[in-house]
DNA sequence: TTCATTTACGCAAACGTTTGCGTTTTCAGA
DNA sequence: TCTGAAAACGCAAACGTTTGCGTAAATGAA
């Protein structure tokens, strides 16, 4: 390995002026000459600092660790989670730092030792911590060291980024009725579940009240967010409800599994009936038809959210973030059908 | 921040006598009084050792770098790698090592420095670069430093693990023939592509040479592994080859293409059709209908890889590692119809 | 009592940086 | 020639650990 001392050798300067020289610290001054040695001399022997010997001095790492707690056994494997770490990884690229990525479990109630052991070893600068589902014992554990930290999909976190989920809703909605739709059905997930879900079905609620349709008198169905409850549920709708002319799915997996269930029951997707999802998948835009939904413009929370966390490590106290989601209209909405009085068809 | 400083003094013994105790070096003998003393000292204190000062002096940094190089802008976000990551990082954490993330990139042909300033600041202790692609820059980088390292469906690299595609494509090929099929399409990828690819092509061959079919005589069109390819393949396979029972596509996502495309037009798959894919894409079991393909048993690769790196670090020399991938038959395929002199349906 | 040996522990160097402060050199002004 | 100040650079401490070696106390043998 080769050591700043080396360099300083071969420049022929004292340790301390190798070191100002390369780290730039040019508030203080060296003669042309004595510059130009130390930067030959670094390169010759390409010479790159040691990160350990640095963060003992400085105190910081320029690691960021992007924590994505592991839920139901599956960690940062969703689609959603794996855009934003593509973000945060490029954004940490671009700027200098690094990232560690960590999907601490619960053991009993106990958050896992090798997570905790990275907090307090001093490992990252900045945390940036997924909190769609709010995991208490990991954020107690996260408070606990006071490192900088950013939280996304927090409701309460003080340095946070959070979807309109509500307007996501309302978006979806209003486009639906936009189209003249009256008879809508709803395939949702039970309250409380998921807080983006509940926000989602109240930005609905606020279309249909403006309008004075009762939002609880709409038939809803309530799946687990898989692609197989949204077939089901979609098959529970339209038999007990054979007048619906549009279903919203509150994400687009189960959209996906009503709009095949419903193909496979020879329903037409959009001339008969419209189907909406909400997220945005890749898949959503391959689908056949393309699923009209909901963008939450995921690509950008990376960069966000890293440029949010930059500025809590420098002391600042930004603002929580919330972004404004995008309605994505494709090819499974129409407007509604001419009315048929019977309601029904096949 | 505690040091072991503090530990010491609270327990009244000396650093070192804290540090030995603490690290567990107990070749050395300590009374059972001081031993009590020390650990309580750590215990109140909440002391963890700064990882930072551990690394400086024992040139460890338990952190292990992933390593999947971004191409075409993509990074990390194929199913497939995200699969091994999740394993990479359980195995990480079991073990008490940290995992860094990275997707370089080639900017005009040049590595981007703040890869190469982690792998030269001595972040990792070891590496796990996917090189399921060559990206010979890259791999130069990775070497020049000698850190221990393991590559992921690499032919060359001393310490790989890969898939063995040759089998995969014997596997698939050989259930078609079992099922009765004569008249079998393919859809690939153009030749020197991907390596992968022409194993699985090459492990088709295989099978039809011991039957006395051409492989090259069967219908072939090339996509680009996307979805869309899939179909416009399809399209052109069916038009010009009516009279194939038979589509054997070199991943998932042209399979899916394929599907989609040839049930718009009329066909019923498995019936007239039968369909595989390759890769076992967690979609592929929930498509209608559910599609025969190859499993790589990549949620193993994590494990396997971490074992074989840390076998590297402790300066053994591991065997490559051949992955036995795993046919999965599901709805997408069917016995051959009775032959059609005709050959065509609609 | 003396010497050798074991047991139990502490001293201080080392890892590779950064940085406060001190020292030397240079040079202009008188 | 001398003075003072600015310019250019070096000394050494500090960051928090680990670890080779040395030393004091206790023990046993003679």
């Amino acid at each position: 390995m080769v050591t700043i001392k080396d360099v300083a050798k071969r420049a022929s300067v004292s340790v301390s002026t190798a070191s100002r020289i390369l780290s730039r610290a040019t508030t203080e001054k060296f003669s042309e000459s004595t510059q130009v040695r130390v930067y030959r001399a670094s390169l010759e022997l390409g010479y790159r600092a040691n990160f350990a010997a640095q963060s003992l001095v400085s105190g910081e790492t320029r690691i960021i660790a992007s924590v994505f707690p592991r839920i139901y056994g599956t960690p940062f494997t969703a689609l959603a989670s794996v855009q934003i770490l593509s973000g945060i990884e490029a954004f940490c690229s671009a700027n200098g730092y690094h990232m560690l990525l960590s999907s601490p479990r619960l053991i009993d109630g106990k958050v896992d030792s090798s997570f905790v052991n990275m907090l307090a070893g001093g490992y990252p600068d900045g945390i940036i911590i997924d909190s769609h589902f709010q995991i208490d014992p990991i954020m107690e554990v996260v408070q606990q060291f006071g490192i900088p930290t950013v939280a996304l999909g927090s409701l309460s976190h003080p340095y946070r980024l959070q979807s309109d989920n509500f307007l996501g809703g309302e978006l979806v909605m209003r486009h639906i009725v936009d189209l003249g739709h009256k008879h809508i059905g709803i395939i949702g997930v039970p309250d409380g579940v998921s807080p983006a879900a509940d926000q989602r079905l109240m930005g609905m609620r606020i279309v249909t009240d403006e309008l004075g349709l009762e939002f609880d008198s709409l038939p809803r169905v309530n799946g687990n967010f898989s692609s197989d409850s949204g077939a089901s549920a979609a098959t529970e709708l339209i038999t007990t409800h054979p007048e619906l002319t549009a279903i919203l799915a509150i994400n687009d997996r189960m959209a996906m599994g009503a709009i095949l269930q419903l193909q496979a029951m020879n329903y037409l997707i959009p001339e008969q009936l419209s189907i909406t999802g909400y997220d945005d998948l890749s898949r959503a835009g391959e689908f056949n038809p393309s699923i009209t939904t909901i963008n939450q413009q995921l690509a950008s929370w990376g960069e966000l959210s890293m440029q949010m966390l930059l500025d809590v490590i420098a002391g600042q106290q930004p603002e929580p973030l919330v972004i404004q989601p995008r309605l994505i209209i494709r090819k499974s909405t129409a407007p509604c059908p001419i009315h048929d009085i019977s309601g029904a068809n096949r």
